[in-house]
DNA sequence: TTGAAAGCGATACCAG
DNA sequence: CTGGTATCGCTTTCAA
């Protein structure tokens, strides 16, 4: 491994004197300067990283905590955050915590020892168990977020409700999320503010997680609860497509007998058939936004926004009928 | 932040000892270990990891280099080699390498300065791009990797060529990847060895790239290419998805008028309809028995095996049409 | 069995 | 402008 010492050697001048022409803090001069760059690259020299997080106490390392992997959703989260990171010259240490939420703490615990200079989060994580590290929060996790980037999830829900509204809803199943998260809380508020209003009725159907093994069999359950139903707003884009293929299965034409309407865009409703609706949730733009907001606290920049809320929009493909009533 | 020193203090013995104690080296006496306990509990201490990577100058990070998270089979690799990682005490350093392979050297540079303990690979690498780190590659991406578990592409194309063979295959397209990677190379191989031992007639299909974005275009220029086509052995299930799609879009019935047959086995696989039959690869497994072979070798264990292949096999779901021939 | 001390590689203060 | 040096937190000789 090549060092700082090697260089100084090499060109003849003092570690100091590397160190500050590497980093450009400091007085150097002209001569000095053209020394080092010559040894550093007939070395083919780059600074150790560890070092200097050991000095600093802070890494150019962010954490990042995701629910499932498997879930497209938030591989696009996580795909955002590392773009906006690597432009920036930072990196991701990954932390998958599947449905074992024990490993939060350990993850967390983990981001610590490694120094990393802030948490990028898409799971509610007790205050007492972070130390002290900048966090932002992916998807509204939990009421007192400070700092956080998300959806619109009450906007997301209303469109959920107005679309299926104008659309002969029939008996109508509205799936509801774990109440825990935020985000699923707003997303059924604003579902049934615009179905309340419109005086429709409906049925809820909770489901507990949004982890895609068992997601078959909660789907059978909903068949065998509700084998007439006429229309669905489901959890996500998993439980949209898996609905579909049950209704197909069954020889209920989607969406003549039964349609059913998505959330998240995930990549593959647009390779279902019929193509699935759903309601378009940035996850790439969340991941990336909130690993920028991320950076400029780091970094001390003055940032304009805390809370970054995004605009949803409704993605109509096939899996709905077609609108019968615009007063939506 | 606490350190060994505070623990030191408060224990009353030195900074040697607590170490030693941590870490169950050398001699130290049951009442300095207690001692030392004690001290760690009630101050919560926990080792700072970049320290002892400074010292030892390995840290208990992995580098994991894919080249594209919205691919599902990708996604899969990531998340068996994380669990396995976390399992054994050591993290994952994502880098994204997206289309842009010239992000493998940064990526690998940013491995090094942060002293990584080996490389997980799923792109090829110039060897003088690696300074010195151990490196175990996922999939077969050249031909001189030493360390490597990949499946079995050759046995993959064979099934996938026996497979469409035994099925009425009419005018057949196999579709084939980038030839530059082993993997696509030893696939088509498989394939074609069976087609042409058989005597069935084919029309190649080049796909540059495995890329998710684009794939729409591909398969648009596939049916007009080839608009009266029987049967298509698809690069992978995202291709695999796309034409079945495409083709009820075109009133094309499948799997009576047209048969697809992916690869892969991405989870998205079964939420299609029809469901995709396709060669299911063990991609977590893949992951998660690299990172194990990985670690060993980081470990000094003795490795049984250093190329680990590992059999695939066909997932018949609906987007085949019957089998009317048994000498498969 | 223990502690003092010398690193690991880089940074930044301070004196010259 | 430059170089010597203390420092970051931890590990590991080496003497005692």
């Amino acid at each position: 491994m090549v060092t700082i010492k090697d260089v100084s050697k090499l060109a003849g001048v003092s570690v100091a004197t590397v160190s500050r022409a590497l980093n450009e803090s400091g007085y150097v001069s002209e001569k000095s300067r053209r020394k080092v760059e010559a040894a550093v690259k007939e070395l083919g020299f780059y600074p150790n990283e560890v070092a200097r997080t050991l000095y600093h106490k802070k890494s150019k390392m962010i954490g990042l905590l995701v629910p499932d992997l498997s879930n497209p959703y938030f591989t696009a989260l996580a795909s955002g955050a590392e773009d906006a990171l690597s432009e920036r010259g930072f990196s991701l240490l990954l932390g998958n915590v599947q449905d074992n939420s024990d490993k939060i703490s350990t993850y967390v615990r983990n981001f610590e020892q490694n120094n990393v200079a802030g948490l990028l989060s898409a799971l509610p994580i007790e205050a007492e168990v972070i130390r002290s590290m900048p966090v932002v929060n992916l998807d509204r996790v939990s009421d007192r977020d400070k700092y956080i980037v998300h959806a619109d999830d009450f906007q997301g829900g209303q469109i959920a409700g107005a679309t299926i509204a104008a659309r002969n809803p029939g008996q109508l199943i509205v799936m509801v999320g774990p109440q825990e998260l935020q985000t699923a809380k707003d997303r059924l508020d604003g579902t049934l503010s615009i179905l309340d209003q419109k005086g429709i009725t409906y049925s809820l159907f909770e489901t507990d997680s949004y982890q895609v093994k068992g997601a078959t069999e909660v789907v059978e359950d909903l068949f065998k609860q509700y084998p007439h139903m006429d229309s669905v707003i489901a959890t996500n884009d998993i439980y949209g497509a898996l609905i579909i293929q049950a209704a197909l299965k069954r020889g209920i034409a989607v969406p003549d007998k039964l349609q059913v309407l998505g959330y998240d865009n995930s990549s593959f409703g647009s390779l279902v058939y019929p193509a699935l609706s759903t309601i378009n949730q940035p996850a790439y733009d969340i991941g990336y936004l909130s690993a920028v907001l991320l950076v400029n606290r780091i970094e001390g920049k003055k940032i304009a926004q805390e809370q970054i809320k995004l605009p949803v929009n409704l993605v109509l493909r096939n899996s709905l009928r077609e609108k019968v009533n615009d007063d939506a």
